[in-house]
RNA sequence: CGGGGUAUAGCGCAGCCUGGUAGCGCGAUAGUUUUGGGAACUAUAGGUCGCAGGUUCGAAUCCUGCUGCCCCGACCA
């Protein structure tokens, strides 16, 4: 290889541009903006795209969205636990990570980017390294250096964080990636909702004391609510367990599922609670947030007590369900900063670690979760936030000339009021096509065939509702770009 | 990590018990007829039968070992 370069550093050139490109994407990086690397929307013809539509259910497959993700093209299994995500998935996953980067910012956490592997030494300072068992996949490199790819990323982020804060006239901070993530269990299953490889967002804050840190967990309390509100997601923040640390600092944020991997208990008004506006000022006071949300009984079964639910709840009001737990806050204090040597000088002159949290969402898993919450015997149903495409777009007669002009001028309209559309120009049955539509699950759909074009109309379908309009070209435009 | 399965064409499966030219459906390709909710007919292509040993004249089939994958349980974002 490196004589080949020398010759011609063109191939080299090549794999070096690739390597950073398919490193970014893997880390889930995006630039802001609807697409990778633009803000331009994505146009695309079906004709040109890659969507491996299975018509048949994959016998691995027990949940429904693990059989959709297959079906729909959107993942392929390379191993046990262990996905490449295909270009529809991509898609979604890269609107979820956006959701999460947006509010996350907003909230006043800082973006960086840690790698994946880590040296077992960084482990051994806080202990963990021995403690973490046989989940935690252990590599060597040719100088048989111990490394590890990260399960996650405390001793990491406190090691950054000690090499160069020192006072107190620098918190709080709180600092998060996008980055993938291995954890070697035992038995993956349900697809993306529980696999080995996992792309996750962790976010970590730093504060001079404990007083200080709940302000930090509830800002990230606040972040989550409006991260999970904004896909249309009612996730319900529950009490869970401390751990050595105790107090009331954790909450699993679940969806409720009834294909979920944990039992639920809450108070059915918990649904219906308010997601906090875009306009919510973290600067301020977010006690009231927290209060109204963490007043109702919500538990997962872990922490349930039933005489207190009883107590708390009135009978018609008492919900037991069950959930998908798709993120997680968690002071857990000096935990790290303590053995790692991360102090911080106080007003008073005096050292002491610093006080953090981890904050944790499951990003790729979201995408699973999203499937269980929003799904019929059709196929998938995408909320509008994280739809691969807003629009579908089905010629039912590629050839016909009235057909494909009234497809390209809708598709151009749309191209230019910049909406993700994906265009079936495939010369395929109508059949074929309104079944591949509503698997993959796009919120609007245009059904453009002669039969319509004859009185004059398209047909444009709202997915969630099933409702259908006949309108015509132009107001068919105006529909789906206001 | 315990228990139970399974591995044959892109997907879903039969064949194995009782060894003898590797099959079916869907999908793919080509043609014809079709065409508004997964069409019909005809033809074609596509396989180291998970891997390695062994038994045998001959192994997808019997024996041994290994590996992958799946399900139940415990565990976990």
């Amino acid at each position: 290889m490196a004589l080949f370069c020398l010759r011609d550093n063109r191939p080299a050139c090549l794999f070096f541009c690739f390597a950073i490109v398919s490193a970014a994407i893997k880390s889930g990086y995006r630039p802001r903006g609807r697409s990778p690397f633009s803000a331009e929307p994505i146009i695309m013809r079906l004709t040109r795209y890659f969507l491996p539509i299975l018509r048949e259910t994959p016998k691995e497959a027990e949940i429904v969205s693990h059989r959709l993700m297959l079906r729909a093209g959107m993942i392929r299994q390379e191993a046990a636990g262990i996905y490449a995500w295909l270009p529809l998935g991509f898609k979604v996953l890269q609107n979820v990570t956006r959701i999460v980067r947006e509010e996350m910012d907003r909230a006043g956490a800082v973006e960086l980017l840690m790698p994946t592997l880590q040296l077992a030494d960084l482990w051994r300072e806080s202990g963990r390294y021995d403690a973490y068992g046989p989940e935690m996949l252990r590599i060597k490199d040719r100088h048989e250096r111990e490394l590890l790819y990260g399960p996650t990323n405390e001793e990491m982020i406190t090691e950054i964080f000690r090499a160069s804060v020192r006072s107190y006239r620098d918190l709080p901070k709180i600092l998060y990636h996008i980055q993938w993530k291995f954890r070697d269990e035992q038995r993956p299953r349900f697809g993306v909702m529980r696999g080995r490889e996992f792309l996750m967002k962790d976010a970590y804050s730093f504060d001079v004391d404990e007083a200080a840190a709940r302000l930090s967990y509830n800002r990230m309390f606040v972040a989550y609510l409006r991260i999970f509100g904004r896909m249309g997601l009612k996730a319900i923040p529950m009490r869970a367990e401390t751990g050595p640390i105790g107090g009331d600092l954790s909450h699993e944020f679940i969806v409720l599922a009834a294909t979920g991997e944990s039992g639920v208990y809450c108070n059915a008004d918990v649904r219906d609670l308010p997601i906090p506006g875009i306009d919510v000022d973290y600067d301020s006071d977010l006690t009231p947030i927290i209060r109204e949300w963490t007043t109702l009984y919500a538990a997962t079964e872990d922490v349930h007590d039933e005489a207190r639910f009883h107590a708390e709840t009135p009978a018609e009001k008492r919900l037991q369900t069950r959930g998908i737990e798709v993120g997680q806050v968690f002071y857990f204090g000096d935990k790290y900063t303590r053995p790692m040597k991360a102090p911080i000088t106080g007003p008073d002159g005096s050292e002491r670690p610093a006080q953090c949290g981890s904050y944790g969402v499951g990003v790729s898993r979201l995408v699973g979760a999203l499937i269980e919450a929003n799904h019929d015997d059709a196929g998938i149903i995408w909320p509008e936030e994280v739809a691969p495409f807003r629009v579908g777009i089905a010629n039912l007669k590629v050839g016909d000339a009235a057909s494909d002009a009234a497809s390209m001028q809708i598709y151009h309209a749309l191209e230019k009021a910049k909406i993700d559309v994906l265009y079936d120009d495939r010369d395929e049955r109508p059949g074929g096509k309104f079944a591949t539509l509503d698997m993959i699950g796009l919120p609007y759909q245009v059904i453009v065939g002669p039969k319509g074009l004859a009185g004059g109309t398209v047909e444009v379908k709202t997915r969630a509702t099933g409702a259908r309009e006949n309108l015509s070209v132009e107001a068919a435009i105006a529909k789906l770009t206001a």
